[in-house]
DNA sequence: ACGCTCACG
DNA sequence: GACGTACGTGAGCGTA
């Protein structure tokens, strides 16, 4: 280990926010070549840090050095004084990518990284200083913060590190007119409008530092106010004398701040030359990774503007050998992985469960992985393979406890300075949310992959590593083989799930070393930063608080369901003359075409009738009852297995709520897809299925809320297509369908014929869709010819929607993908194929940037929703595509659909500044039937 | 395992 | 002129 901090050293505390900030601020806004990522404030916290680094002025140099940042905006001055900092503006949106780079390229020079929730720098910055100068040492504060200035005394000074001028006693009463260790009387005095600071009203630092100067210290002052001449300063220290004091808390820094760091593990490093070099030159700073390379004697790598698609040539790497991996026993083996970690500043990690529900599975082990080839296997929960006579199976000796394991782990699993790595890991973050542990920050090479590649293939491990890395996993199956006699994880003897779960961590590993340059050199950095990543920790919460829904409702309406289905089945097999399953499309065609004799035409490749609700309403139409029935039969049976019936089985038995799964990279557009139950299709078109959302209720006390976008993709398509009309009509927020109807039938908006409205609100959505002649002539029931001319019409009336499909076809042709207003890229392979499948790739094509524009809508509104919502008893819960549904106490119903309601419409900003409004209806009740 | 049907946006 | 077709999902059921 280091040796102790003590007389002697000397640690360097680096603000590293402040230093963000200048940076930022005193640069223009560059972005990199390759892909457009703002880099400005990194460039300038680089040339900062090098600088910094290179000089050696004769002021004392660090024995140990430290860059602390901000961790959030919300700390605990915030419960003394809520207004505090409240009115500072949100970090601009191309600062905001930044700020992880600017920890990346403090570990890429070698320094610690540190941060820490719920405080801010100024309060480690302050423990720090305290502790080395407790430990005998000493410490200079890197910063020109005033703030800063109070902790400055025997053994701790500060730099300012733009004028190189030291801070000491008397700098700082020239400044505040008292000595370091009476500013925070000073400041409690006057106040501080930047962070809203309120001091007394009228009393400057001039004024404060009088005050003091003549009464020694703020306590005495207030004690003895009275006594003050001035009538009006007296009056308003008496009266705001607790308004002081608890400015003065806000001042005020301790020593207290936990740290979760010790003063020997800063001890200064030489930065790593190749490392180093790599990040610069990953970041595209041509000059500094010069300047760099050449002062450490490093080989510059060339950058490229545009980097060739191909791959970059990869370092060497040991091949995947799943017998070189270690199986961790003991404490001493895991402290080494920990420390191994640390050194890297990153980790690989999986967990291995006892089932594919992280709400419900039991952790069996974990893996870690820090380098190819460099992974280990963790047991902590495997058991033996027979139930013993009570169904209970033995722990199988050897492994170390879960709780000890995770209590080790959980400094390095929160260390902001240190990157988890996983694949898809929503699931290992909830798995150890559910002990404590919220990791971050995050990397998964799953959202990697889906920003590079979504259209192109899927996104599973084993797919990503045989596709990348060459590379056939050990299927799970060989573990605890299939069906019936499928054993869980933690059945699997030790020896066998060490190899396979070490192979995951570093298979993961390697796919993020190679995934990793691809996103700058493919352009999707910003996707994946700002659309995929950041939804993790946002979908995890609301999958862990679930729904709750009424199990008896449920009941209830299955039982009505159960008998007006017998009765139907009842009525339908008497007008067939026969007895048959309603269920099966087989049965039901051969009765309907072969014995009824009712034309309808043979479909796909099994050669059976089709017998969808198309064919059975035109059937219905007709004139026949059987098909009549059958509809009505197949709606309420739908109803009944697919919600009234499995909704209940999917109660959690311990939290009484429903808690689905959301796949980030299940659609290849960017929307989401939910699983286990599927909550987005839960009924509404219907009133009876409707009736269903009266079984999604909040708990007593509250409510839900419900907010949706209104018209999102149209409103999309008026924007990107740039259509005057469009963008007008929703400029002034009429009714787009009967805008449509009258551009295009040329009759007033005012008194429209509800069909024709009809019409012109399918052709609105086919737009969206790829309009065909025969799919809208099949929506609509038309003859195809009408629905063509109902086409031309409206490419006639608004040709700029022609030339946006047409431009979007051309670019998916030409570049292989369309992207979306915000850089989303969906790979669109097929594009260029011919015959019918062309068809569908086309009209995909000119769908997904609209649909995809959408969910990068919702998404940004999801991310940024937590933080706008902290203060409110309210939680979000379920996203609907266009919808969110949170649950609120009564009392602040109104003021959550407030605050949601300005997230949303404000979501594509500052980004994308929208040509039309966005628009969300809200609504709330007691369930989701009436909060919509 | 796959196709059909149907629930949603 | 023919091909086929609205875009994106997931679940339950019947059939092979």
């Amino acid at each position: 280990m280091d040796d102790a901090f003590g007389k002697g050293c000397h640690l360097h505390l680096i603000d590293g926010s402040a230093f963000i900030f200048r940076a930022y601020h005193a640069l223009p806004p560059l972005t990199r070549k390759s892909d457009g990522l703002p880099v400005g404030a990194v460039a300038g916290f680089c040339n900062m840090l090098w600088r910094y680094v290179q000089t050696d002025d004769g002021h004392t140099a660090p024995t140990h050095a430290a860059v602390i940042f901000d961790h959030s905006s919300k700390t605990f001055r915030n419960d003394i004084y809520p207004a505090y900092k409240a009115q500072r503006p949100e970090p601009p949106e191309d600062l905001r990518p930044q700020f992880p780079l600017t920890r990346d390229a403090t570990r890429a020079f070698n320094i610690a990284c540190i941060e820490t929730q719920g405080y801010e720098a100024d309060d480690i910055i302050a423990a720090m200083a305290c502790a080395a100068r407790d430990a005998g040492g000493t410490a200079t504060i890197i910063s020109s913060d005033k703030d800063l200035m109070q902790l400055i005394g025997d053994g701790v000074d500060m730099l300012d590190p733009i004028k190189n001028k030291l801070i000491g006693r008397d700098e700082v009463f020239e400044k505040f007119g008292v000595f370091p260790d009476r500013v925070v009387d000073v400041q409690a005095l006057a106040g501080d409008p930047v962070d809203n600071v309120p001091g007394a009203p009228g009393i400057g630092i001039k004024t404060a530092a009088l005050l003091i100067q003549e009464y020694g210290d703020l306590e005495t002052l207030l004690d003895r106010a009275a006594e003050i001449k001035q009538p009006k300063r007296r009056q308003t220290l008496i009266d705001h004398a607790e308004q002081i004091r608890i400015s003065k808390r806000l001042v005020t820094l301790d020593c207290d701040t936990p740290l979760e760091v010790t003063l020997e593990s800063l001890a200064v490093q030489r930065p790593d030359a190749e490392r180093l070099v790599a990040f610069l030159s990953e970041m595209e700073f041509r000059t500094l990774t010069n300047r760099v390379a050449e002062v450490l004697g490093a080989e510059a790598p060339a950058i490229q503007a545009a980097p060739a698609s191909d791959a970059p040539a990869a370092p060497e790497q040991p091949a995947i050998d799943a017998s070189a991996y270690e199986t961790v026993t003991d404490m001493a083996a895991l402290e080494h992985w920990i420390a191994a970690i640390r050194e890297t500043g990153h980790v690989a990690i999986d967990t291995e469960t006892t089932g594919l529900d992280e709400m419900r599975a039991d952790l069996v082990g974990l893996s870690l992985a820090v380098a190819p080839g460099r992974a280990c296997y963790i047991p902590v929960g495997h058991v033996a393979g027979g139930d013993d006579l009570f169904g209970q199976s033995a722990r199988v000796e050897g492994q170390l406890d879960l709780e000890q394991v995770l209590a080790a782990l959980k400094p390095v699993l929160e260390d902001p300075g240190v990157l988890k790595i996983g694949q898809n890991m929503k699931y290992d973050w909830k798995m150890l949310a559910r002990h404590g542990i919220e990791m971050t920050p995050l990397a998964d090479t799953m959202l990697m992959s889906y920003a590079l590649n979504a259209g192109t293939h899927n996104h599973g491990m084993d797919e990503l590593a045989e596709r990348y890395l060459g590379h056939k996993c050990i299927p799970i199956k060989e573990l605890i083989g299939t069906g019936k006699s499928q054993l869980n994880f933690a059945q699997v003897a030790i020896d066998k799930a060490a190899p396979y779960a070490a192979e995951d961590a570093d298979v993961t590993l390697r796919l993020w070393q190679h995934f990793a340059p691809m996103l700058p050199a493919q352009k999707v950095s910003t996707t994946y930063h700002t659309l995929e990543r950041p939804m993790i920790p946002v979908l995890a919460q609301m999958e862990m608080a679930g729904i709750r829904i009424d199990p008896d409702v449920l009941r209830r309406m299955s039982n009505v369901f159960a008998q007006k289905m017998a009765q139907l089945e009842d009525e339908i097999h008497g007008l067939a003359g026969q007895s048959f399953n309603i269920g099966s499309p087989k049965q039901l065609g051969e009765i309907l075409f072969d014995k009824m004799g009712l034309s309808g035409g043979k479909q796909g490749k099994t050669g059976a009738f089709s017998t969808s609700a198309d064919v059975l309403e035109d059937l219905a139409a007709e004139g026949h009852d059987l098909p009549a029935r059958v509809l009505d039969w197949r709606q309420i049976a739908k109803l009944k297995s697919t919600y009234t019936d499995a909704l209940p089985t999917y109660v959690h038995p311990e939290t009484g709520r429903v808690h689905t799964s959301y796949s980030i990279t299940g659609a290849q557009t960017g929307r989401l897809s939910s699983t286990e139950p599927n909550l987005q299709n839960i009924p509404i078109r219907t009133e009876e299925g409707r009736r269903i959302r009266q079984a999604f209720i909040a708990p007593e006390g509250y409510r839900l809320v419900s907010l949706d976008y209104s018209q999102i993709e149209l409103r999309i398509l008026a924007h990107v297509a740039d259509i005057p009309a469009l963008k007008q009509a929703f400029r002034e927020g009429i009714d787009i369908h009967a805008m449509t109807a009258s551009q295009m039938f040329g009759v007033p908006v005012e008194g429209m014929d509800p069909m024709i409205r009809r019409q012109a609100k399918a052709i609105n959505f086919g737009v969206i869709y790829g309009i065909s002649g025969f799919g809208l002539s099949r929506n609509l029931r038309i003859p195809r010819a009408e629905a063509q001319a109902f086409i031309d019409t409206y490419f006639e009336r608004f040709p700029e929607i022609r030339a946006y499909m047409d431009k979007t076809v051309a670019d998916a042709k030409q570049d292989g993908y369309v992207t979306t207003l915000f850089g989303r890229r969906i790979n669109t392979p097929g594009i260029n194929q011919s015959g019918p499948a062309a068809g569908g790739a086309r009209r995909a094509a000119i769908n997904a940037p609209i649909q995809g524009a959408a969910a990068d809508i919702i998404r940004r509104a999801m991310i940024r929703m937590p933080d706008a919502i902290a203060d409110l008893p309210a939680r979000m819960l379920l996203q609907v595509h266009d919808e969110l549904v949170f649950e609120v106490r009564d009392d602040a119903a109104a003021q959550l659909i407030d605050t949601a309601r300005i997230i949303m419409e404000a979501a594509a900003e500052p980004s994308v500044r929208l040509s039309v409004p966005l628009v969300v209806d809200a609504g709330q009740g007691a369930n989701w039937a009436e909060a919509h």
